[in-house]
DNA sequence: CGTCGCTTTGATCATGATCAAGGGATGTGG
DNA sequence: CCACATCCCTTGATCATGATCAAAGCGACG
């Protein structure tokens, strides 16, 4: 009864364009563009760490396969996950445009990325001006992600956080095509959502399993099933709408009026 | 001994330009557009919530004086604050994009704001691409503060968290012109700290207390003095680096070549 | 003078951390 | 093919940080 290790690459390699596509609307012109900033791309191996804190690059990293962590490693050893980088993002922004790094970022699988130089992004300023600032406005979209993560762990218990992490992750690789209905593959240990939590490992492991003794979810090998996505996200003051995809569509349309 | 209530005001009124230009250069003429977005200003008094959870607004608001904050309040009434919004900055971003805002903004102090309708910045994209890109990259570098949050919510104790909130306010009010080389007015009671730290109000008191005690800081009405900014920063672990000013200057300068 | 909002303090309680150890699966070298 | 090692999950006992509840002080303001 072993299942098949390969289970999620079948499904069609998404022309995820960066993900951007996801949330605002593309011209053919820009899609080409974005697609050939994306056409060298480099594999990274499980563990390395391939974003450094305090380094000062001028390359970001287009994450076309693989899961990395974005985190930080306090002086006496405790760790923090600021964010779970999943394929269709992109890492080192702002990074790379501050003196030197923030966070490290470490694959945690075997992964493809699309190295991008920052200078060939700035120049996306010049060439495609209103590409350049629909990128930078998917950027702005993980704010609201971020904010989201502060509540969780500012003000919710571990249960209730742990369930808002696992909906979180949910929808961002259904986003992204990575996720079924109801499940998906986690490549993360318990210590790592532990750190992403803030909470001990042990203790994030009983929360999983009262979430599984509750009926609300499965865990077998590394796939994560929500048996009760409304249940769930009732737990965990959960809405969805916070992840893409929305609706600059509507304003940022081709070479449309502008104004409403 | 009654402190003139005006304190901060005499320091000239700040060229804000909604702080964009801190974050990276702007052609007169891109300065002129953006002064012009800021131009019909409005008032909002104290206490008042000026764009509401699940609202669907087309509209932003640049910060042109007093403090706000963004929130969200939990079903059991718990309140988790993300963000204390200063002069300069933007309130209603992304929101206005999303099917409704995700969080709630309210004034603390009577503010200025300027309203501007999403139309008209995604107008700019058409009109000055380049202004727009750079507005949107803008907002990215907040990204950072979120993440440097979540990381002391999420790992550090309540003394380092408390340390790193105040070290925060007092990089970004001196950005903008707020604050003096080691001291800010600090419009906020103990209660919303706790709401912004994820702590109780009580241990919040006892946090700055000892803080106090140990002759790190000092507190006299509304106004907080670092005593000690280096000792604070170790403890808090806190590096300013990240709260701008930084370095898109080199990039994105004016009809240059792009390509360093 | 009295109320209201904020700060301060203390006593008790609980959530979750820490420390320690065992268990199970997978992988590797002998 | 087995022994061992590694990594991760699981469990339990104890501890501590910080929450909760309650109440008192203290200005500022009307």
């Amino acid at each position: 009864v072993r299942p098949p290790p390969s289970e999620a690459q079948p499904r069609a390699r998404l022309p995820l364009t960066l993900k951007v596509a996801r949330y605002v609307a593309l011209t053919p012109d820009e899609a080409s563009v974005l697609a050939d900033l994306q056409s060298a791309t480099r594999s990274i191996r499980r563990n390395q760490e391939f974003l450094s804190e305090g380094q000062r690059l001028g390359d970001l990293f287009v994450i076309i396969e693989g899961v990395s962590i974005r985190y930080r490693i306090l002086r006496d050893g405790r760790r923090q996950i600021v964010n779970v980088v999943l394929p269709g993002d992109i890492a080192g922004v702002p990074g790379c445009f501050f003196e030197g790094a923030l966070f490290s970022t470490k694959a945690l699988t075997d992964s493809t990325v699309a190295r991008v130089s920052a200078a060939r992004l700035v120049g996306l300023l010049e060439t495609h001006p209103r590409l350049a600032a629909k990128i930078f406005f998917s950027f702005t979209c993980e704010n609201e992600i971020y904010a989201q993560r502060l509540i969780a762990i500012g003000r919710q218990t571990a249960l209730e956080r742990t369930a808002h992490f696992l909906l979180e992750l949910l929808n961002r690789l259904q986003v992204v095509g990575l996720a079924d209905e109801r499940s998906y593959r986690l490549p993360l240990t318990q210590e790592l959502i532990a750190d992403a939590l803030g909470l001990s490992t042990p203790h994030v492991n009983g929360m999983l399993r009262q979430l599984r003794d509750d009926g609300l979810i499965s865990i077998e090998q590394q796939r994560v099933t929500i048996n009760d996505i409304e249940a769930l996200s009732l737990l965990a003051d959960f809405e969805g709408t916070y992840l893409g995809p929305f609706s600059m569509h509507d304003l940022a349309d081709d070479g449309k009026s502008a104004g409403q």
